[in-house]
RNA sequence: GCCGAAGUGGCGGAACGGCAGACGCACACGACUCAAAAUCGUGCGGGAAACCAUGCGGGUUCAAAUCCCGCCUUCGGCACCA
């Protein structure tokens, strides 16, 4: 027989597989179950790498096993092509981003299908195409209409190299996540839309969602609850008259007694209203100053010296007791969280205790413990039944006691209330760049924010021919004057769009939605369609999306729940992260460090199910993992095999030889394709093809089921041999079931232990009893019990272990 | 600092209370060959053996890689969140 030719035989079934009708999803199928499979689609800023083989392959596999089994399955794909990374490609290749977007994306479907993916092409989409951001555009529009999007002059994250607003989630660890620079705190007008509000309704999709529980912790942390109080304090300056009053918040009530001082965040509003009081004016601009300059970076990497600027000529009082206190701002406290204002509690908080001692501030103990050195903190005190001090009609009691006392005293006194409070922000949502979905909205002098209807829409991002950012930040389409400028379509004065544009998540965060009816030009997807698909069945993708993209998507599927565009709160019903794949130094594989091994070039060498196969038999499907071309020949060598069976056909039906390993494999690999866990399924068929080649031979029902099972993994090679023995396309087929009486054997192997050791193995009859096979060892292996011993319990796991204790 | 995950042969990794090392790579030996490659076969944690072995130290259990407690190391996420 002649040796497979992969490169010939991949292009044909490849070829084939572009209109295979078998691979289209059909809307509201009369008979078969829906099944929705979706891959993260491509960000279009650069070619495939072999990262990329790792996610969608598994999702490939599932979504062949589903068709086999019935179902009928959407197995989607399109490109991710607004925003800042392929903005960046396109300058660097010097290109149009337009241009670039089209190719880029024609370019990463064609290596698409040169994996054997099997999508629905005809569903494709492109988040930068007009067709596709008209919806995109009606989502913010619902979204303002709503209330939930605001522009305000607010202090945001800013990449000074990029030239842009980022949001805490494209800047998380103080850095850009598009280009690496520190990011800087600025005042802008921004877009914000109200995410924060949406907090526990996400906790809630994250407790719906079926996922690891890790990265369920991670958007937990990342939405990050806390409850506690709101209290109000009192305002005076040095005559004691009232001059205003602030909200802070603390999750610690019960150390209210020990404050000595307060702290605001340098950008809080009140500061200025309460400038005419305060004496050391200058001092206070020049630090409020000084920190609008430093990175959060900077502001992070100083967390042992802990600055700030007292406000000479005012202060707080204590509403529990009356006294009054010092107040400072200090860039420690955050603007955005809680009201931007803490009670500082030395003796019970160690960043209260590290500004205490560096501007010599006294403290007050209130909870029983040492704060001599540091502050004794609640992970401290909660635990260890610590009471009250110094607490007035408070002190003897418990922590747990006097949180609900102080809390009610504060309630009834009406200046307090119980509040939980998120760390998830807003979500500034402009930037200052020319790639991204135009903002539908107007500036009129008179009328003010004007938004377009919805049958203006798609407002079309213009051609531009110079699209870079520029040195004042301000937005590349604020030059293109004949689309910038516009009448006011209330009063038909002059008015200017709004010239910033949307953020690359923008688009994402809504497209699973429009794979479910791609070309609907009256509303986002048809109703009844997202009904029929309902939530994604599994999702895959990057872990390093949780806390980005899945809890937008998570936001958005709310939304348009609540506004009735949508049947369902969850996007998603399972996720699984995919691991990352690294080069040999151990770095993630990415565009953006050009270390990516393409997959065209194992293609090229090995053929694509060689290339699908190695890739997912190094390790787990979640797993990192080291690209390496070590063991590809164990792989060459299966498919050699898997391609000689032809040659031993023998029979018709199975073997009774054979029964009960190929039912044991169909149910082996069908589990393992649903969980993800290819390599284990791979090593199981490899055990079988062992088998065979030890018989040498393999009846043609026996074949016809095992390429089946292997077709999900390796495609080509499984097509071709199933065309050429049974004469038909085998992607008609069904999955095989296995019989459940058939997975065991009538004999069994028994591990014979003494006192917990294994002595021998023992092989029996299937279920024989504890009596009968304690016979059988003491006939067998009279040896054991040569010492005389007693038995003094016998531990039998039925057909699995055997224990003797003497 | 906080949260999370993981540490198993020379290597990638199985098993996740019940025979540790499935499946593969590498290696060694043998067959075929004038020879090599390819292929096929055999072996392959350590130890002469009793035994010892799943990062280290304890514990629970008839039985622990697996469960519990305390460390160490690595990786990931968050990071002054009041």
């Amino acid at each position: 027989m002649e040796a497979y030719n992969f490169k010939e035989i991949e292009k044909k079934w490849q070829d084939k597989w572009q209109d295979e009708p078998a691979f289209k999803a059909v809307d509201f199928h009369p008979t078969k179950p829906k099944y929705y499979i979706l891959y993260e689609f491509f960000n279009v800023s650069g070619g495939l790498h072999m990262g990329h083989l790792k996610g969608t392959v598994p999702s490939d596999a599932l979504a062949r096993m589903k068709r086999f089994q019935g179902y009928n399955v959407l197995f989607p794909i399109g490109g991710d092509a607004f925003g800042l990374p392929a903005e960046n490609a396109a300058i660097k290749a010097g290109v149009q981003p337009q241009q670039f977007v089209v190719s880029g994306l024609e370019n990463a479907l064609s290596q698409t299908k040169r994996i054997g993916l099997s999508f629905d092409w005809s569903r494709t989409i492109c988040t930068s195409d007009p067709e596709y951001y008209h919806w995109t555009q009606w989502i913010f529009l619902q979204l303002y209409k709503h209330g939930k999007a605001y522009k305000t002059k607010g202090y945001v994250n800013y990449c000074p190299s990029c030239k842009t607003v980022l949001s805490n989630e494209d800047s998380q660890g103080g850095k850009c996540d598009r280009c690496g620079s520190d990011v800087i705190q600025k005042e802008r007008w921004v877009w914000f839309l109200k995410m924060n509000e949406y907090s526990e309704k996400l906790l809630g999709n994250v407790d719906r969602i079926q996922m690891a529980e890790h990265l369920k912790e991670a958007q937990r942390n990342w939405i990050g609850k806390s409850e506690g109080m709101q209290v109000s304090f009192k305002v005076v300056n040095d005559k004691n008259d009232e001059v205003g009053n602030f909200e802070i918040f603390t999750t610690c009530i019960e150390t209210i007694y020990g404050i000595t001082f307060m702290v605001l965040a340098p950008e809080h509003d009140l500061i200025n209203k309460w400038l005419p009081f305060i004496k050391n004016k200058n001092m206070v601009e020049k630090y409020k100053n000084d920190t609008a300059k430093r990175s959060a970076l900077d502001r992070m990497a100083d967390q042992k010296q802990k600055t700030g600027c007292v406000l000479e000529g005012i202060f707080a009082v204590n509403p529990v007791n009356g006294k009054k206190v010092p107040i400072y701002i200090a860039d420690f406290v955050l603007a955005g969280y809680g009201t931007g204002a803490v009670m500082a509690v030395p003796a019970h908080d160690q960043r209260d205790y590290e500004f205490a001692v560096a501007h010599n501030i006294p403290m007050i103990q209130v909870i029983e413990g040492d704060c001599s050195k540091c502050a004794v903190e609640k992970k401290e005190y909660l635990v260890n039944g610590a009471k009250l001090i110094n607490s007035e009609e408070f002190s003897g009691l418990s922590v747990k006691e006097a949180k609900n006392k102080i809390s009610q005293k504060l309630i009834e006194m009406k200046l307090g209330k119980k509040q939980i409070n998120y760390k998830m922000t807003d979500w500034p949502f402009n930037r200052q760049r020319y790639w991204g979905e135009p903002f539908p909205i107007i500036f009129c002098p008179h009328c003010g924010e004007v938004p377009l209807t919805e049958k203006d829409l798609p407002l079309v991002l213009p051609i531009v021919k110079d699209y870079k950012p520029n040195e004042h930040g301000d937005s590349p389409l604020s030059k293109a004057k004949n689309w910038m400028n516009i009448k006011c379509p209330i009063c038909g004065r002059d008015a200017v769009r709004e010239s910033d544009t949307m953020p690359n998540w923008a688009g994402s965060s809504w497209y699973w939605l429009r794979y479910v009816d791609p070309h609907n030009d009256k509303c986002l997807a048809d109703y009844e369609k997202l009904k029929y698909w309902g939530s994604v069945d599994v999702y895959t993708g990057g872990t390093e999306h949780i806390t980005r993209h899945v809890l937008y998507a998570f936001f958005w599927q709310n939304f348009l729940y609540e506004i009735g565009a949508v049947p369902s709160r969850d996007p998603f019903a399972k996720k699984y992260g995919s691991g990352l794949l690294l080069d040999d130094q151990g770095k993630k594989m990415s565009k953006s460090s050009a270390n990516g091994v393409s997959p065209m070039q194992v293609i090229d060498e090995y053929g694509a199910d060689v290339a699908r196969l190695h890739l997912h038999f190094l390790s787990g499907f979640e797993d990192n993992v080291p690209w390496t071309y070590n063991g590809i020949s164990g792989i060459t060598n299966f498919i050699d095999k898997v391609w000689n069976l032809q040659s031993i056909i023998k029979g018709e039906e199975v073997t009774d030889k054979h029964r009960i390993d190929l039912n044991r494999l169909i149910k082996k690999v069908t589990e393992d394709y649903e969980e993800f866990k290819p390599n284990t399924a791979i090593a199981a068929m490899m055990s079988f093809i062992k088998m065979i080649k030890e018989d040498s031979y393999i009846s043609k029902e026996e074949l016809r089921i095992f390429l089946i099972l292997l077709n999900p993994m390796a495609p080509h090679i499984t097509s071709e041999i199933y065309e050429r023995v049974f004469g038909k396309n085998i992607v008609n087929e069904n999955w095989p079931k296995f019989d459940p009486q058939c997975l065991e054997t009538e004999s069994v192997e028994i591990p014979v232990q003494i006192n917990g050791k294994k002595a021998r193995v023992i092989t029996v009859n299937r279920n024989v009893s504890q009596e009968k096979l304690l016979e059988l060892i003491k006939q067998k292996y009279p040896e054991l019990f040569a010492d005389g011993k007693v038995i003094k319990k016998v531990i039998y796991v039925p057909n699995k272990i055997i224990n003797i204790i003497k």
